[in-house]
Parts: C-alpha cells; sequence; structure tokens
DNA sequence: AATTCGGGGGA
DNA sequence: TCCCCAGAATT
C-alpha cells in the first residue's frame, strides 16, 4: 500500500493502479456516443465544450442535434451565430457555444481546418484550458497529457487522502500533478476515461461504492474512513431572492409579441426576452436599467406605452402566471402580466429601444421560435398558451 | 483568490 | 431543499 500516489509511491504501485482501473474499464466503463469516434479531434471539443459544468445526462440529447447540423469544423465555421446559438438553447453557459464557433473559425485561418495536437495551440484557442486540451490531447491524439475534472478531482482527493479545500492552488497543483504521474504511457485516452468512468460510477459524491472499487486497497481515505469528508469543498452561501415582472404584450393586429434583445455583455447577451422589470432584491439580468423607477408591479401599465413609445396599452396588474428560476447565485421569483396594444399603427410598429437593449420589437408566433431566449422566458410563453 | 457565466437532475 | 455537474475567463 501506498501514502499517496504522488509522493510515496513506486512505479509497481502505479502500474498495479492503472491496470486495475483500464481492467474494471474494460466490462464497467460507460458507454457515451462522442466515445463512437474518440479519435475525432472535433467531436471530442464539441462534446467537453458542453460538458463544462454540465452533467452528462443533459448534454447528450444536446449532442447528437449539434453534431447533425454541424457534422465538421467547416459546417460549425460557416454557420452565422444565431444559428449556432439555438442549438445550444436551454444548455446554459451560452459563452461556451460562441467559444466553440469561434473556435472553429480560427481553425480554418490560423490552422488551415486541422484541429491541431499541439498544447500551446489548443490553449490558444478560446474556451480551451488545461483539462480540455488534456482531453483532446489524450482521447483523440493518444499524448500521455493527465486531465483533472470534477469526476478525477474527487476520485484523486480520495485516493490520496487530500484533506485540504480541493479548489485551493496547492491542493489544484498536487492533483495535477498526481494526474501526471498516474496516467498510463501506453494507452492514455483509455486510461483518462477510465479513471472519469469509476469517479462517476463508484467513487461517487455520496455513498461511493468502495467494495465494487478496483483500487480501494491503494486509497487512502477508504482506508481511514474519510471518503465521506473527501473531497473537502467550501460551504457556498445561500442564494439571493429577488422579484421580477415580466410583461407579454399582444399587439392585437397580428397577434405578434413585444420582445427586447438583451445587451452584447453579461448573462444572456445578445438573447431575446420580455420586457422584465426589476421589482426588490437581487437583479442578475440587470433588469433595473429598465425603468428602475418603476420597482412595483402596479406602475407597470402606465409605465410600459411610454417606455416603448406605443398608445393604447392596456396592461392587467394581476399575475396570473409565476415562474421560478436559478440562476447564477440568485433564486429569482417571476411573475407574468399580459398586455395588449389595441390598435394599429406605424407607432405601434416601431417600439421604443430602452436605453442599454440591442433592439425592440413585436416578433410573430413563427419568428419567436427561431429567437434564442433564456430557458425562464421560454418557461413563461408555453405556459401562457398561445 | 473570487466571481461570473445556466440549467437540470438526483438524493 | 441542497448539492453537484468532463471548467474557463475575467476581475
Amino acid at each position: 500500500m501506498i501514502e499517496a500516489v504522488d509522493r510515496n509511491s513506486n512505479q509497481a504501485d502505479l502500474n498495479a493502479i492503472r491496470e486495475a482501473v483500464l481492467g474494471w474499464h474494460a466490462h464497467s466503463g460507460r458507454n457515451l456516443p462522442w466515445r463512437d469516434d474518440r479519435h475525432d479531434p472535433y467531436r471530442v471539443l464539441v462534446s467537453e465544450m458542453m460538458l463544462v459544468q454540465t452533467t452528462v445526462s443533459a448534454v447528450i440529447p444536446y449532442y447528437h442535434k449539434f453534431l447533425a447540423r454541424f457534422p465538421t469544423v467547416e459546417s460549425l465555421a460557416g454557420a452565422p451565430e444565431p444559428d449556432v446559438l439555438k442549438h445550444w438553447e436551454g444548455l446554459g453557459y451560452y459563452r461556451r457555444a460562441r467559444q466553440l464557433h469561434q473556435m472553429a473559425r480560427e481553425v480554418t485561418d490560423r490552422f488551415g481546418g486541422t484541429i491541431p495536437a499541439d498544447e500551446a495551440d489548443l490553449l490558444s484557442l478560446p474556451g480551451v484550458g488545461r483539462y480540455i486540451a488534456g482531453a483532446v490531447r489524450s482521447f483523440a491524439f493518444d499524448q500521455p497529457a493527465p486531465i483533472l475534472e470534477a469526476n478525477t478531482i474527487r476520485l484523486l482527493a480520495r485516493l490520496t487522502g487530500t484533506k485540504e479545500e480541493v479548489t485551493s492552488g496547492s491542493a489544484q497543483k498536487r492533483l495535477w500533478a498526481t494526474a501526471e504521474s498516474l496516467v498510463s504511457p501506453d494507452d492514455p485516452g483509455t486510461f483518462n476515461q477510465a479513471l472519469m468512468d469509476l469517479g462517476a460510477e463508484v467513487c461517487t459524491p455520496r455513498n461511493p461504492d468502495c467494495s465494487h472499487c478496483p483500487i480501494a486497497d491503494f486509497c487512502v481515505a477508504n482506508r481511514e474512513g474519510l471518503t465521506e469528508s473527501i473531497p473537502v469543498r467550501l460551504a457556498r452561501k445561500p442564494p439571493t431572492p429577488g422579484e421580477e415582472a415580466a410583461v407579454v404584450l399582444t399587439r392585437a393586429s397580428d397577434r405578434s409579441i413585444l420582445l427586447l434583445e438583451r445587451p452584447e455583455t453579461g448573462l444572456w447577451s445578445s438573447f431575446w426576452e420580455l420586457p422584465t422589470f426589476w421589482i426588490s432584491g437581487a437583479d442578475p439580468a440587470r433588469r433595473a436599467s429598465l425603468g428602475a423607477s418603476i420597482a412595483t408591479p402596479e406602475k407597470i401599465p402606465q409605465a410600459v406605452g411610454h417606455l416603448f413609445g406605443l398608445d393604447s396599452v392596456d396592461v392587467e396588474p394581476a399575475p396570473r402566471v409565476t415562474v421560478n428560476y436559478v440562476v447564477t447565485r440568485y433564486k429569482m421569483f417571476l411573475q407574468v402580466m399580459f398586455g395588449s396594444v389595441r390598435e394599429t399603427g406605424r407607432r405601434h410598429d416601431t417600439p421604443n429601444c430602452p436605453d442599454g437593449w440591442k433592439s425592440a420589437r413585436f416578433v410573430s408566433h413563427d419568428d419567436m421560435k427561431k429567437l434564442t431566449m433564456p430557458s425562464a422566458h421560454r418557461k413563461v410563453l408555453r405556459k401562457v398558451d398561445f
């Protein structure tokens, strides 16, 4: 037995761990769609970008749809950004979609359409950090590059008995060193995937199945009864609550609905959303800038017509639909109001765009489906029932 | 070193 | 409810 894989370990222990992990993986590894063509670096990149802080089960349907529409680097590089974002809608962390899109264009421009295998080249691409670079190198190019991510952080922290907070700089440095010393020189890609699978299926966050773990004999946490207390993580702060009110403002002449295009920076950048007013508490979407003086639901009916320069606006103050959603560290309560513009006229065709937003317009039912919107507002429109 | 980036699933 | 998820970029 070894004290820790990155310190008092010898070559025989390392080899024994590698063989045990690979042997377990041969019959108990996960069968995942992006492994069907593991050596296609484009598929590796698409899957890894989607999997950033996102569960495997959430990614699988998006992966299939995305690859059906953008099967190659060239097809993605040549696609318009709204098309790319639409295929990402609902997955979250939309910066990744733009980074992947930009990545395809840089691969085309800087690397002649071929995804590079060199670490520095990979790290120079947008959205690629140490983990994704290691994943592409080991999975697609069979290079002995280490990886460190959620599953292997937990597994390696337990294996080595890491008692410090795992996101701290010193712990990260040691865990990366452990991963590097452990990665199999013979089949690094399979080994790295096997280590992740073992973390996902056996070395789980709670109630790890140590009795079926192929490397339990080498595990410090198992030996010392610390599997429930490792990994150590900082206590997270409770979410800050906030209230908003959204208005579904329908134009009577054609049943189109008023939508706003969000600013280019920050949360949901350049997404389309219902006009939404900040009421109280947290304001993660910076909606206070849209008429902060309102701040009470009662004032919204009067303010809407004035804010958008519309005549004959009628808004019901009573909310009939509510949606709760969580974004970053904020827990939001969204109440929905309903309004209509009863008369048609030029002023209704071109609503004023409030300061800070990119544009405002009435959108038809068909066009609404094509735009990319935050999930909470998608949910509102589903519940409203057109 | 802390924050910002979403959204969903499982216990 | 609470916790976590194949992290990276910015401040």
